[in-house]
DNA sequence: GCAAAACATACGCATATCCATATATCCATG
DNA sequence: CATGGATATATGGATATGCGTATGTTTTGC
């Protein structure tokens, strides 16, 4: 994974926000995202493409569902990136809206 | 400083070579970014303007020479960033090559 | 099988980004 | 003040990026 390979996913609002969630809450399917950043589906879809990619994460089908997750190939140093952002980068009012999303599929337990 | 701004900044392999070695080296002028990078002057010149415009260096003029740093408002959270970046992404022959630069103005000494 | 939900992709368009080449500016020195 | 070195900017063109809308595809449930 090239550093400005990685900074060129990160300096877009909508790619930086996805990491964000997926760094407090390890998976998320597409429509969680859709309503925790109100924004329209496929430009999360997209979006989420790109990243999966670049492998900076990763996919898997489960029935109805789509769940993307950071992926487990993704270096330490982006990991510790990702962190560091995130103590600065408020995520706002995006977790709670995802917490009360009405019909919700069931939070993954391994 | 936004994120996705600073990310922006790093998501070009010049600029971010530029900011590696301000790391390194505290303060340098425009002819050993030239030198060091082995790239054209007006592309070395255009991406650390575009660095001074949002606030990422500071620049300083020193008779014929023009001094870019590290900009002193640069948040801790950027300045962490590229840390990270530092352990991973060696900077190879730059600071070799920048060393045994020919005429190199003199090192700046406070 | 059909309809609806969840997700992905295609298309057209607007804008941003990056570059090389050429030219301008600023400064030191003779 | 003429010259040359150091740096900045302007210009035009190629390519990339991001977006919305429309349309596919897969899966579920009846």
């Amino acid at each position: 994974m090239k550093p400005e390979r990685f900074f060129k996913a990160l300096a877009d609002r909508t790619r930086l926000q996805c990491l964000l969630l997926l760094r407090d809450d390890r998976e998320l399917c597409v429509c969680e995202f859709v309503h925790a950043l109100a924004l329209p589906q496929p430009r999360i879809s997209r979006h989420l493409g790109s990243l999966r990619d670049q492998g900076i994460v990763s996919d898997e089908r489960r029935g109805q569902w789509v769940y993307y997750r950071l992926s487990a190939d993704l270096p330490d140093w982006a990991r510790e990136v990702l962190e560091t952002v995130a103590q600065v980068h408020s995520l706002g009012d995006l977790n709670e809206r995802l917490a009360s999303m009405p019909n919700r599929p069931q939070v993954a337990c391994d």
